[in-house]
DNA sequence: AATGCCGGGCA
DNA sequence: TGCCCGGCATT
């Protein structure tokens, strides 16, 4: 039955090379597009028992006996109509051996190969309708292709308009200013390829290295190396809708409003509901002994540590990068204190804005551990404004993300007090120049630990970001800290049930954190 | 209540 | 070191 279909397969849509109709004896090239029977069809030219109507390379159809052609090997979609040929053709196999098993189609194979037909086949003995309909699902399935060609343009047509408005209504957003970034961003390849760390250069200030990172808190399982994988799921779910299912669209033309939709809807649609939480500033923190000053852009911090610490004048062309160890990025949930840090950058605070505030996503709070850096100081605790102990809780209520280039920089917990309901503007504030630490008022806050690496795109592929997720919470710092945090994933008990103890990995079953699904 | 897993005990 | 389990934290 295979061979069968192989041979039906290889006939109709075949290109085929003939002999030139024009008498010269040169070889030509087209496409089978039909086959007659000889004796049902009397008018045609060919001397045997099977005639091919070939569509060749200029466009006309011209038919064949079987001596004067010789099949290829590849199947090339037909462009042209065939109207006239199709009825009276019959499916046939490319040598006289099958040519003229009338009843070689069987119902089961027809059916098999047109599952999508609403006729029945199989009722037909006449193998003529059989092929006919063959010869249908061939000139639909190439006839399609010039509809298609059509239609995506149409649909890029429409992405581009789509994307057009949907940047200008967030160029003009004032919540929003990042996303045109996004736009040009998306030219150089998925947006997501940022991961944790992709430097986003605002156009306004792409010289000042402005950043921004998209990245989902959540994305620890890919800290800053691209993840194609994702992205193209991602993609493919947004790309369907709007594209409306259609194959084979120049990627090139399609692909940067793709990026738009694709980038507009992670930030309103969130199709993975927990990654696509930001709603975060970031900031730049110096790591500096005695300084905790806080940038908002990463060219901005690493001048700062450049020139103020390093003793380097020279641009960021001649920096080896050594800044990178000095800073560290701090991601915040604006949701409740985007008021109370805005005063926490004394150099650009206007540049920031928060970003389009998706309600508070879930809150890892990637911890960087500060052990590193040159003399932390940190690891005092800075004495809390409103009075309240370092430990004291109030209402829950902001998260924040510590971004760090190098993981081994922060050991000292960061703890930043979220302001909630006292003190909102003043609990956070790197005022107290010798340290920059924060305390907790709310409750789990995960920081997490990625490459800030402005410079990576830069050409600065050095930095590895490293994500260690600590989990800390006020209450019972002593044994959070040293409790892992409860995984997401399924574990061993619950795949395979108590029943198949024995299947779980031995870490499981020795209540050990499961090893083989890890989180 | 179920689950995940740390800490510790035992061989 | 391998194994097991009490007990706690989290869901």
């Amino acid at each position: 039955m295979h061979t069968r279909r192989l041979v039906k397969r290889s006939i109709l849509g075949s290109r085929v090379y003939a002999t030139s109709p024009t008498g010269d004896g040169a070889p030509v090239t087209g496409v089978v597009q039909a086959v007659k029977q000889e004796n049902r069809d009397a008018s045609a030219a060919g001397p045997r028992r099977s005639v091919y109507t070939v569509l060749l390379q200029d466009g006309s159809l011209k038919e064949f006996s079987e001596e004067e052609i010789a099949a290829g090997s590849n199947h090339t979609a037909a462009k042209g109509p065939l109207k006239s040929s199709l009825k009276q053709s019959s499916s046939n196999g490319v040598s006289d051996g099958h040519k003229l098993e009338s009843g070689c189609w069987s119902p089961e194979a027809v059916e098999e190969q047109r599952p999508v037909d609403g006729k029945r086949v199989s009722r037909d003995p006449d193998a003529r309708s059989v092929s006919l309909l063959e010869q249908k699902r061939k000139v639909v399935s190439s006839s399609i292709d010039v509809p298609h060609a059509r239609r995506s343009e149409e649909e890029v047509d429409m992405d581009k308009v789509t994307a057009a408005m949907v940047l200008t209504s967030l160029s003009t957003s004032p919540l929003v200013r990042s996303p045109p970034v996004k736009v040009s961003e998306g030219l150089s390849g998925s947006w997501k390829d940022n991961g944790s760390a992709g430097p986003f250069t605002p156009s306004s200030n792409s010289s000042s290295g402005g950043y921004w990172s998209w990245s989902a808190p959540s994305d620890q399982s890919n800290p800053s190396t691209p993840s194609p994988p994702l992205s193209a799921d991602s993609f493919k779910p947004f790309r369907v809708p709007s594209v409306g299912g259609v194959g084979s669209n120049p990627p090139g033309v399609e692909d940067p409003s793709l990026d738009e939709q694709d980038g507009s809807s992670l930030l309103f649609d969130e199709p993975i509901p927990r990654k696509r939480k930001n709603s975060m500033k970031v900031m730049f923190k110096c790591l500096w002994k005695n300084c905790g000053k806080v940038l908002s852009t990463t060219a901005g911090i690493q001048r700062h540590i450049r020139t103020i610490h390093l003793g380097r004048n020279c641009d960021s062309d001649c920096s080896d990068g050594e800044e990178d160890f000095y800073y560290t990025e701090i991601k915040l949930n604006t949701d409740s204190v985007a008021d109370g840090l805005s005063s926490l950058s004394p150099v650009s605070s206007s540049v920031i804005s928060p970003p389009p505030p998706p309600p508070s996503p879930l809150a890892p709070l990637n911890h960087q551990p500060d052990s590193h850096r040159p003399a932390h100081p940190s690891d005092s605790k800075e004495p809390h404004p409103g009075g309240t102990t370092p430990l004291s809780r109030s209402a829950p209520s902001a998260l924040y993300l510590i971004h760090t280039d190098h993981a081994y920089q922060a050991t000292a917990p960061v703890s930043i007090p979220s302001s909630s309901s006292n003190s909102s503007s003043t609990s956070f504030t790197p005022t107290n120049s010798s340290s920059f630490s924060i305390s907790w008022q709310s409750p789990p806050v995960t920081f997490t630990g990625n490459t800030v690496s402005p410079t990576k795109s830069q050409g600065f592929g050095e930095q590895r970001s490293q994500t260690i997720a600590v989990l800390s919470s006020p209450p019972r710092a002593t044994t959070a800290l040293s409790r892992k945090v409860r995984g997401e994933g399924k574990k061993c008990r619950k795949v395979y049930g108590m029943e198949n103890r024995d299947m779980w990995c031995t870490a499981c079953r020795w209540k050990k954190a499961c090893q083989r699904f890890t989180d």
